[in-house]
DNA sequence: GTAGGGTTAG
């Protein structure tokens, strides 16, 4: 007879689900604590474990699932969750584009029995931003007073909301909103700033700026050096770059991968090959480790470069090293083998991922799907097509009246009509491609006798 | 782990 094993404690549980790795186990493991027991009492779990186990299931994007715990939670009268745990559902809801999760996840807070604060009003601010939902943002705003008093991370998401516009007035009429509201700009506001005067090119401001930061009594950072970084180096200005660097070493600011990556695709982009070693030696000596980043830049360097045996050798090198290569890397290499026409050896590639343990992207998918279309090879863009559509990944616009395009002028009536018949199902066209290819279809005499076609072009 | 930086596509 097998002994039986003494049950788990509620405490060993939250470090066996802190320690879980896969989502989908710590979920088994949350729900079936004893599976040798015969005891069906609930078992009475820690909130550390809810917490646990609530955050792996958002990070998973696994909500049907995290749902169902939070209602659990909610049953639960024994303690009240802390506010932190709602805010990281808001944001998870966020970053999976779901604002009205978001917003339903705030609403329902008190339910928990918890109050919210500014927090989760910043969470759900924050959410709504990458959301593009700017209107709903502008209405929270207006009546956060009911939660809080709006603070430094209040504007500083309003400010990044202005720079996501394209507003950088806005952005200082927030900046010097907060002042007047009494409200301390700290570190992360002026590297917001400084990062958007870079994107646009303004480096004289932004220097200006890092240099004004001391009088509101914070030190530039490593993120504002980063974003100066790369800002000098898009402007061609390396040996700037490589002073500031120098820079960040004197005022003791540790050097990280960020920096350094920049450094590297720099000098790949201005030829500087070699270089981009000695910088990769660098990080070895001084202890700082490449990451997928950082490797991804040296993938993407060597695929300008067309040397695919470099990049594949990278990959390679990340593997023997520990570093998981991502998606972002496989996607460098497809459309670096489109890019040269090499685009069956691209297919190839892009089947593989799931057998190299990444699931292709939206950026997968179209970079492979504008690669075929490129080459030529409408039949296997089309099957390209039908997988993105039913995995819920869209093309962008352009790309579609391109290979509409091809389509038409190889006259191949009948992938043509399979294909709008996809992009109709998928409902993943937007008006002016639809009359586009209507416009196609009718120009076309051969074509327009069609009834398939038209049938196609009349589904709602 | 309420907010800001580095690699891809556009």
């Amino acid at each position: 007879m097998k002994p039986l094993k003494p049950p788990i404690s509620p405490f060993r549980l939250s470090s066996l689900l802190r320690l879980q790795k896969d989502p989908t186990l710590s979920l088994q493991l949350f729900q079936n604590p004893n599976p040798d027991s015969n005891r069906k009492k609930s078992f009475r779990h820690s909130l550390l474990s809810y917490d646990f186990i609530i955050t792996k299931l958002g990070r998973a994007k696994m909500f049907d699932e995290m749902e169902q715990i939070l209602h659990q939670l909610k049953q639960e009268i024994r303690f009240a969750p802390a506010e932190i745990i709602f805010c990281n559902v808001i944001s998870f809801y966020g970053r999976a584009r779901l604002p009205d999760h978001a917003i339903q996840t705030f609403d329902r807070i008190p339910d928990f029995r918890c109050q919210r604060t500014v927090k989760s009003a910043n969470s759900l601010l924050d959410a709504l931003l990458k959301c593009g939902e700017f209107e709903k943002m502008r209405e929270l705003f207006l009546g956060i007073d009911k939660h809080g008093t709006p603070d430094a991370c209040t504007y500083n998401i309003l400010i990044h909301a202005c720079c996501r516009i394209g507003s950088l007035d806005g952005a200082w009429n927030v900046f010097d909103e907060m002042q007047r509201r009494g409200v301390q700009p700290n570190a992360v506001t002026f590297g917001t700033l400084v990062h958007q005067l870079c994107l646009n090119f303004r480096l004289k401001e932004a220097f200006k700026l890092k240099k004004d930061m001391g009088a509101y009594g914070v030190t530039p950072n490593a993120l504002v050096y980063t974003s100066l970084i790369k800002g000098l180096c898009g402007m061609g200005k390396l040996s700037s770059a490589f002073m500031l660097k120098e820079e960040m070493v004197k005022n003791k600011l540790k050097l990280d991968s960020a920096v350094y990556s920049t450094l590297i695709r720099a000098l790949f982009n201005a030829g500087r090959k070699e270089e981009a070693f000695g910088v990769l030696e660098e990080m070895k000596e001084i202890g700082c480790k490449p990451d997928a980043v950082t490797y991804n830049a040296l993938i993407s360097g060597f695929c300008k470069e067309k040397d695919f045996e470099e990049a594949f050798r990278i990959l390679d090198e990340m593997v023997e090293k520990g570093c998981k290569p991502d998606v972002v890397g496989y996607n460098v290499i497809i459309g670096g083998l489109c890019k040269e026409g090499k685009c069956s050896e691209a297919r190839d590639f892009f089947e593989d991922l799931p057998r190299r343990g990444c699931a292709p992207d939206v950026v997968s998918y179209r970079t492979l799907f504008d690669g075929l279309s490129d080459c030529m090879q409408f039949k296997e863009a089309a099957v390209v097509l039908d997988e993105m559509i039913f995995k819920g990944f869209a093309p962008r616009p352009a790309s579609i009246t391109k290979f509409m395009d091809g389509l038409y002028q190889e006259r191949n009536l009948e992938l043509f009509s399979s294909v709008l018949n996809s992009l109709g199902k998928g409902n993943v066209v937007d008006l002016d491609t639809w009359r586009m290819a209507v416009l196609m279809v009718c120009k076309e005499d051969e074509l327009s006798n069609s009834s398939k076609v038209v049938d196609t072009l009349m589904m709602p």
